[in-house]
DNA sequence: AACTTAGTTTCATTATTTGGAACTTTGAAA
DNA sequence: TTTCAAAGTTCCAAATAATGAAACTAAGTT
């Protein structure tokens, strides 16, 4: 099962129509038509009944005045229901709230999403702000917390392909940009139970992140506290580090109780007899 | 009323991809390949090609151990870029923020997604009711203050179709239950310029909502303050009615101003006429 | 008015989707 | 264990939808 090597851009229609989709998000801005075509390799014509399918679809949203494309609100709508149902956000919320109160600092809550750091659900330490206008962003796994804590329970087939689809960019001085330098990360890891993000991504940004585990071990996302150099040292955050530990522990046992447990026993009570 | 499907039919291979992933998500858990097979008219083949690709593309996500699908995290990436430039959201913070500081009470912002009401933001009242909204969640349009606001807004095709669509289900006792009934509180509502929700959906619950408009007179969505029958009359809500417009109004302008400048050249160039 | 650029439509060709049916796996009953 | 029905997966010829070069229209520029 799943055992293929194309990237991106198979699966035929849908395909390229997800990857129209990702384009027009890539913008983060209205875009026009001609942009669109010059950023992608479709034909004309084609990449045009993509837009408008797209649009007429309302995945896609079209400004007539402007001439310009963004992505539809249907995805906002159907978002609210992927969160809902399929991030670890419903379940962990009341343990991020936790967090957030004792620690005082900035917590998120990540999921994997073609091998980049999703977050879904965040903490900020100064606005308690809870709409996921913050949720849904991207950023890479390779130099955070919650990416390397994530990658670190990853299955051997899964890391592999994760680890060489890092782009191993230099954010700052201490970033690790090799996938051998990362696999020695993952490995100190495992062994001490959490990650640790010193200043590898952004400069006086520091931070801790335990993976959210089943029981049978199946990596399910991860959770953070983050800290400023300027307020604080990295031993001072690292005594977060069992507490961390424990929500993370208490969320993945909750999302087993809740996604996992197989109630499958419903409509097979009254089973009549057919020849 | 059962949640049957009323899609829109054709636009191809993507459109019955999109169909996928509505039903999916309308099942609000984690549903196996047969419930599916049930809830559509799609052949087996068929249905199941459509469920391994958007799995396969991240639009829906599958758990091997309980064989069940539920819509994917790329829609969550997705749907970020959608709300962040397709909303009104954005431009519309520090105004519900501000609105909300000073009314006390509960504050929506919507738009319309397939003739529904969709909350893209919202502010918790200080004393929160128990409500029934959340960003990314839908409701109806013709029995919620903003969704009448922005019905009596759209255009005569435009209103045709939406009101068509309507369910015009009894919630209350209140509700509008017929289109005639539901046009001629439209004409009222663009008469004096706001929309009311007086129980209609929810017992207990009223509301005020304004249409965010630009300046062409294009609907762009609604605002509402939600109170409760417990605490406040219905005079009393009405008193917010003129700071509600302002507000609308002020939201309208941005987003008008937010919307054109990107093209620099036509923006900075074409000075000539005042709106 | 002529020209340039951006956006839209057409249509014969080609590639993809389609779905009935056969096949394999699963899980539970005999 | 063996048997069986249901659930899930694969196959392939026919049907259909996607394709894209080119022609065309609209909008803006010289």
């Amino acid at each position: 099962m799943g055992g293929e090597q194309a990237p991106v851009a198979g699966d035929g229609t849908i395909g390229k129509a997800c990857d129209v989709l990702d384009q027009v998000a890539a913008f983060a801005r209205p875009v026009r038509f001609a942009e669109l075509l010059e950023s992608s390799n479709f034909p004309k014509a084609t990449l045009y009944r993509f837009l408008q399918t797209l649009t007429n679809q309302g995945m896609l949203s079209y400004d007539p005045d402007r001439q310009t494309y963004t992505p539809g609100l249907r995805l906002v709508r159907l978002a609210h229901a992927a969160w809902t149902q399929s991030s670890l956000a419903p379940i962990a919320r009341p343990f991020l709230d936790a967090l957030s109160r004792e620690t005082g600092e900035t917590v998120h809550l990540a999921q994997l999403d073609s091998n980049q750091v999703l977050y879904v659900d965040k903490r900020n330490a100064a606005q308690p702000i809870e709409m996921y206008s913050q949720a849904g962003k991207v950023g890479p796994a390779y130099c955070t917390g919650v990416g390397k804590a994530m990658m670190a329970y990853l299955d051997d087939v899964a890391l592999d392909r994760a680890a060489s689809q890092q782009s191993y960019h230099r954010f700052t001085d201490k970033t690790l940009t090799s996938e051998a330098a990362l696999r020695a990360d993952l490995d100190l890891i495992r062994s001490r139970g959490y990650a640790v993000d010193d200043e590898e991504h952004e400069p006086g940004i520091i931070c801790i992140a335990c993976p959210i585990l089943t029981s049978g071990g199946r990596m399910l996302g991860a959770i953070s506290v983050t800290g400023s150099t300027e307020r604080m040292t990295f031993n001072q955050l690292e005594t977060w580090v069992p507490r961390v530990r424990r929500v993370a522990e208490q969320i993945g046992a909750e999302a087993q109780a809740w996604r996992f447990p197989e109630t499958r026993q419903s409509a097979e009570t009254d089973r009549m007899q057919a020849t």
